[in-house]
DNA sequence: GAGCACTGC
């Protein structure tokens, strides 16, 4: 995987902020007020701390600084190699020393002094990230092999900071800094300074649950507030109660941040200045009818009335973004001579990255010698609020909505709905306009609607996940009492008890709530509960590698099917690429047959890119699932699972890994009634998903995905005998439990069969 | 016949 990242480019300084210090500091702690523990971790025993014993210093750090971390003189060391400095290491402190966060360095470090958790804000660009887990490094939480931890929510942010970070240190890579995230860990036993995403921390955490390995640990991008980041930070609470030497520094930008200090009873809070470039506000006089429509004309007269400068639009999905595209051009290309080129790009995240990286190129030039300059247009989902930062940004179009993710546990059912922001949301779409210069957002809204109609913030993701996987966490990191867990915004009850009731289920989870050996072994994997257990239980059924290829395909969320163009379908004369793969008895031995066919033209030379665009699939995601597919190879063979398989040939090929995919997901079943389908026990009135190839309308119906738009849908699904329904899974298709309708019927009959199956032969004769 | 905000292990 490449190093290399468009939001980070080491070998170019990072932006000089502000430099003045905020004024908005709480009092002076005392210093030294407490001599337990922590005193130690502050001192270090070489004496090389700049914070040791009494020569904290009150004043800035200046460059009479005695910090061998943080030398400039030419003939010094660096303490980290013992080697000396690089020149570039010289020109890269000149530019660290102009961060805002620099000045906070003394602050931050009388907060730790007398307090286990410390609350920094600041927004991105105040050089927080690369520098808080440097002057914890410099304070000597180093000492004694022990290490210091920052979470990022996203994987190339902890790749790419830790770069940065490295070359800050001037130190190898994986040396002294490293990062470690999912399939690529760059640490190594000499590693102090270690990123990392934050599920990857919970995963140590779930091998090491007091976190004995670090001595500070630094959550960054607090406020995003991932799923993890959430177990995270009540973990962390509990850690805190037994390791009184542990310091915590939860970061986050210039929101909430009381919610964080209330959270840490009380934690002291530490303001770095943020902002670069005011951004003024324009809202809709009246409310927009469409939205689409509305942000198309916005767009339309910034280009024609507005001086240069690249425009940012926020819209809600692929299909939005599109047409949003074609209409801008269309409406401005008769008139780039007047008013300049322009580029209209699209940005979401299921585009190749190679479309992706356009973004970030220059706009174009002016049409003739003296004509008014170019700019870019792009139109994005809500990964330019978060994920991607662009430059030049001055403009922003801010329509009010993005699509979030919904969990209604009276269901069952996960869906992605089109909803209205937050008032934080849109303060950080606002402030993608003030990076380079003064800048202005349109909101297409009224002034009123923010302020009466918008809510704060953003729920955050735990209350609007099915927690099945969280539950299972926290049961493995020895939470016994989820009721009572402090969970910073505790999720409703119902959901916790769905969460329960489907690891019960499965067998992770006895009727007392506590881990069993399955669900322990289940831990460790990284898919959802259902999977897991399909994929342990598949030995069974003799064909472990295939249900491990169906998991890995199944878990790697991109789709590996390329949909067709219209005008591809008239060239193709109507047979469908896909055809070739499908198979009549279940959508997940399709992707069986793609994933085989794969890997076998990925041996040939040459590779498989070509055999990939012609069949229309997705190399990307296949490759993906590859990867995936190694990952839960090792952890199976870690786990003494056995790899298996049932001869293509055999007539029980298909059938055991259908009844292998049931052992885990029998909680996914529908049955046919008439001509349409419906869930069990819950009845949801569903059709299969029209890119399913499984043919014959079977009775009963496994599916893997409920997805919930226009109609109710199931995605990826195969046959299955209702008689492996009452034999494999009684527990749950129990009639005493279960609600009336055909499906009950069917149910009750196949129980009759079984009981007179189970009969002796003499006693079945007579019952004749 | 129809769809995919965004992450992460």
């Amino acid at each position: 995987m490449s190093n290399s990242s468009p939001l980070f480019d080491a070998s170019r300084p990072f932006p000089a902020l502000q430099t003045s210090f905020s004024p908005t500091l709480p009092p002076l702690l005392p210093r030294a007020m407490d001599e337990n523990g922590k005193r130690r971790r502050l001192d270090s025993p070489h004496g090389s701390s700049l914070y040791s014993g009494d020569r904290v210093p009150r004043r800035r750090a200046t460059d009479a600084s005695p910090n061998p971390y943080l030398s400039h003189r030419r003939d010094a060391h660096n303490p980290w190699t013992g080697r000396p400095y690089s020149e570039a290491y010289y020109d890269i402190l000149r530019v660290r020393r102009k961060l805002p966060v620099y000045d906070a360095r003394a602050r931050l470090m009388e907060c730790l002094r007398a307090h286990n958790v410390v609350v920094l804000e600041g927004q991105t660009g105040s050089g927080k990230t690369t520098q808080v887990p440097q002057f914890l490094a410099e304070a000597g939480f180093c000492d004694g092999g022990m290490r210091i931890a920052c979470t990022q929510p996203r994987r190339v942010a902890a790749m790419s900071v830790a770069k940065r970070v490295a070359a800050e240190m001037d130190v190898r890579l994986g040396d002294h800094v490293g990062y470690s995230i999912r399939f690529e860990d760059r640490t190594s036993r000499e590693t102090k300074l270690k990123y990392l995403t934050d599920g990857m921390l919970l995963r140590e955490a779930m091998k090491d649950n007091l976190l004995k390995a670090y001595s500070a640990i630094v959550l960054d991008e607090a406020h995003e507030r991932t799923l993890s980041t959430d177990v995270l930070m009540g973990l962390l609470k509990g850690v805190l109660k037994k390791r009184p030497d542990l310091k915590v520094v939860v970061m986050s930008a210039t929101l909430d941040a009381q919610k964080f200090q209330d959270y840490f009873d009380g934690a002291p809070l530490l303001s770095v200045p943020g902002r670069v470039f005011p951004v003024d506000i324009i809202y809709s006089p009246q409310p927009e009818d469409d939205y689409v429509d509305a942000a198309i004309r916005t767009v339309i007269s910034i280009c024609r009335n507005e001086p240069t400068g690249d425009v940012l639009l926020f819209l809600t999905g692929e299909e939005e973004i599109e047409e949003s595209c074609r209409k801008i051009e269309e409406e401005l290309r008769p008139f780039e001579r007047a008013y300049g080129p322009v580029v209209v790009l699209p940005l979401y995240g299921s585009l190749p990255p190679d479309r992706q990286q356009k973004v970030f190129a220059d706009p174009p030039p002016p049409l003739y010698h003296g004509g008014p300059p170019g700019r870019k247009v792009i139109c994005a989902t809500n990964i330019a609020e978060t994920s991607l930062t662009i430059d030049g940004v001055v403009y922003v179009v801010d329509t009010g909505f993005s699509k979030q993710k919904i969990y209604n546990p009276r269901v069952r059912v996960e869906s992605l709905l089109v909803q209205e922001i937050s008032r934080a949301s849109a303060k950080q779409r606002a402030g993608r306009a003030g990076r380079t210069r003064p800048g202005k957002c349109f909101r297409l809204y009224t002034e009123e609607s923010f302020h009466k109609h918008l809510i704060e913030t953003t729920h955050p993701e735990i209350l609007r996940s099915n927690l099945g996987n969280v539950v299972l966490q926290l049961k493995t990191l020895g939470i016994d009492d989820l009721v009572h867990f402090d969970f910073m915004d505790p999720p409703a009850p119902e959901t916790l008890m769905r969460a329960l009731e489907l690891l019960n289920y499965l067998g992770a989870l006895d009727d007392e709530g506590d881990l069993t050996s399955f669900g322990k072994l289940m831990s460790e994997f990284p898919l959802q509960p259902e999977s897991s257990a399909a994929l342990i239980r598949s030995p069974q059924f003799q064909c472990s590698n295939e249900v491990l290829t169906i998991v890995a395909m199944v878990s790697s969320a991109q789709n590996c099917f390329v949909r067709q163009k219209k005008k591809d379908k008239n060239a193709m004369r109507g047979r469908p690429p896909h055809e070739q793969f499908m198979d009549a008895e279940g959508d997940h031995l399709t992707l069986l047959n793609v994933f085989h066919a794969y890997k076998e033209k990925d041996k040939e030379r040459g590779g498989a890119s070509q055999w990939c665009w012609d069949n229309y699939l997705n190399q990307r995601a296949l490759r993906t699932a590859g990867n995936v597919r190694t990952q839960l190879e090792r952890t199976m063979r870690g786990c003494n699972l056995a790899l298996v398989s049932t001869d293509y040939q055999s007539i029980h090929y298909s059938s055991n890994i259908r009844r292998a995919l049931l052992s885990g997901y029998f909680m996914h079943v529908a049955h046919r009634n008439g001509k349409e389908y419906q869930t069990v026990k819950d009845n949801q009135k569903v059709k299969l998903h029209p890119s399913s190839g499984m043919r014959g309308n079977p009775a009963w119906v496994l599916y893997n995905e409920f997805v919930f738009t226009k109609t109710q849908y199931i995605r990826t699904c195969a046959k299955v005998e209702g008689k492996w329904l009452v034999e494999q899974a009684p527990h749950y298709y129990d009639l005493s439990n279960f609600p009336g309708g055909s499906a009950k019927e069917e149910l009750r009959r196949l129980y009759r069969k079984k009981a007179k199956r189970s009969l002796p032969e003499n006693e079945r004769r007579r019952g004749r």
